[in-house]
DNA sequence: ATGAAAGCGCTAACAC
DNA sequence: GTGTTAGCGCTTTCAT
């Protein structure tokens, strides 16, 4: 039964190549009869497009491509999952690139993505990318891209994002409200967008409560448990700290182990808020409230505005989505 | 610079489109010093073959297809980084497909992934899946397909599995070890290959101690996290279990979360072991004694065996990879 | 309303 | 050692 082509359906229904593909498309200019001859024909023989042939033809590939720091976490891989899901209803299929962090990774994903034809790009940016040129690439060969989480500097982008300065607002505006003082903040390299939008939430909400901000207690983290857990000690017992805001999911595990390798008793006197996404925080044991991201959310609408922008007539103006994050306390 | 293709080569240097070809594949029959000038020119130029061209004309796409339950799992997302990373060394790409659980997914998934003439596939099958023509198909065609966690019974296949009988075997021990008598088993639908080496592991364990197998304490528990608040309820109240065995990632932390919402004294009086791949397990709160299937590598080793034979000469014998569980305890 | 033919970018059999 | 040619499966212009 393999591969069936065109020209073996043209064959069998003595019509030439051109006829059966236009009755496939259902094109005005071929007879009703004939259509349905076409149709029939290639059902019962379970046709299947080829879509090589076709992208080589036309030069699209109905496929898109995901470019991502890392698929083993938990919010990365919610948001693939939106995006399969809206690309799966539209008919796209998915490339799925790892930078890993890194920024060559990040370069050489979006080579191959280019090389794949594929129709359009959704990224998040590495953790070492500091400047943007490789992205003027795609600009310059009109590719479509739309960004979510960590975006580059810029307003005229198709991007998804959460409104991270509230979102670390709330989570700090929580710390505050159990009493606390001495609130640390550990997060993210300061290149990523969501870094500075957070770390300017979790400033402006101190302020706003006559708190100074201590730049002692800013710090930046990779994602070595190690080093997560050097900070902590230090956060701990030299600046005596009384609470935690993490600034990202797989800093916020590393944190919390931290945490719990203190003991119990020094763990009691931390409140910790974090931005995770991960299913069941209030199974974690050092309590973290838990600042989500409507990851699933995010990664369908990045792909639909992808999509959109991908099969419009005429390009609209770039669009900025904006969600809200939520809170989950445990009281 | 877009979109160089051969024939801008051959045009530049005055040289048809083969020699430039076979000059790039560093064919015997080229000369060197027409080798070096055109791998030179394409260097200067930035040429990059056009991987679409290439599949059409040779029907390969040096690219693999991953068809799996779920992306958004501790489980397979690490799986799917260890194909991603021997992929990405080996110069494949892979498009992923989720079945979630669907039956249906899984065929059109096998088909999207034949559209696109993916040179093999790695799967692990779909909780519904309890019949096999589906597959039938691909060995027909003779499409390399390498399985994992999830198999078919069958012997004569590629596959890369843990020893789950074993796992299980050692997870049930643990809990004699600790004094236990009653153990309840919750556990994936009964099809799954998994589901059946678990539960051997499981009663074996019981009888090579004296305890007697119930089958009223073997609960077969969909995803859904209100069924496993459910059948923990009835476990402890009318079976007045003292252990839980958990047979699978996302069922135990809907587990967890039921025995959480027993209460703290309630809670301390169960001891649960259960498959999981979170990275953190110490900082769960029901205390949980982990078995963790080495993810990483068995993706790794997966996309390895796929790659090794799709790009045999001549096929080898089916290859059946078994790796090893081991526990995470916290005493 | 239908067919013939060109061509997307590449490889490979077949010349010379 | 290099060039010519055909063709992978499809879309699309141009004839008819």
């Amino acid at each position: 039964m393999s591969k069936i082509t065109l020209k073996e359906i043209g064959k069998a229904l003595n019509l030439s190549v051109s006829t059966v593909s236009r009755a496939l498309r259902d094109s005005y200019e071929i007879g009703e009869k004939t259509k349905e001859r076409v149709l029939e024909y290639a059902k019962s023989v379970h046709y299947r497009p080829n879509p090589i042939a076709q992208s080589l033809k036309v030069n699209k590939s109905h496929s898109i491509c995901v470019i991502i720091p890392e698929i083993a976490n938990n919010f990365f891989s919610e948001v693939i999952n939106g995006i399969d899901y809206a690309a799966y209803e539209r008919g796209y299929n998915v490339f799925i690139f790892q930078t890993h962090e890194s920024y060559e990774r990040e370069v050489s994903s979006i080579h191959l993505g280019m090389d794949r034809r594929v129709d359009g790009f959704i990224m998040s940016l590495s953790g070492k990318t500091d400047h943007y040129d490789h992205l003027d690439l795609l600009k310059s060969e009109e590719i479509p891209i739309v960004y979510f989480d960590r975006v580059p500097p810029a307003n005229n982008i198709n991007k998804v994002v959460v409104n991270n300065f509230e979102g670390a607002y709330n989570g700090t505006k929580q710390l505050i409200n159990k009493g606390k003082k001495k609130i640390a903040h550990i997060t993210t390299p300061l290149i990523l967008s969501i870094t500075k939008e957070r770390l300017e939430g979790y400033k402006s909400c101190l302020r706003d409560h006559d708190i100074e901000v201590d730049e002692a207690l800013i710090k930046f983290c990779s994602f070595d448990p190690q080093e997560a857990i050097d900070i902590v000690n230090k956060l701990v017992y030299e600046d005596q700290i009384d609470a935690l805001f993490l600034g990202s999911d797989r800093l916020a595990l590393n944190a919390l182990n931290a945490v719990k390798k203190l003991g119990a008793s020094m763990q009691n006197k931390i409140e910790i808020v974090g931005f995770t996404n991960m299913k069941y925080v209030d199974l974690l044991s050092p309590v973290i409230c838990a600042i989500y991201q409507p990851a699933l959310e995010i990664g369908h609408a990045a792909a639909n505005l992808l999509i959109d922008y991908i099969e419009a007539r005429r390009k609209p103006e770039p669009k900025q989505i904006v969600l809200k994050t939520f809170m989950k306390t445990n009281d």
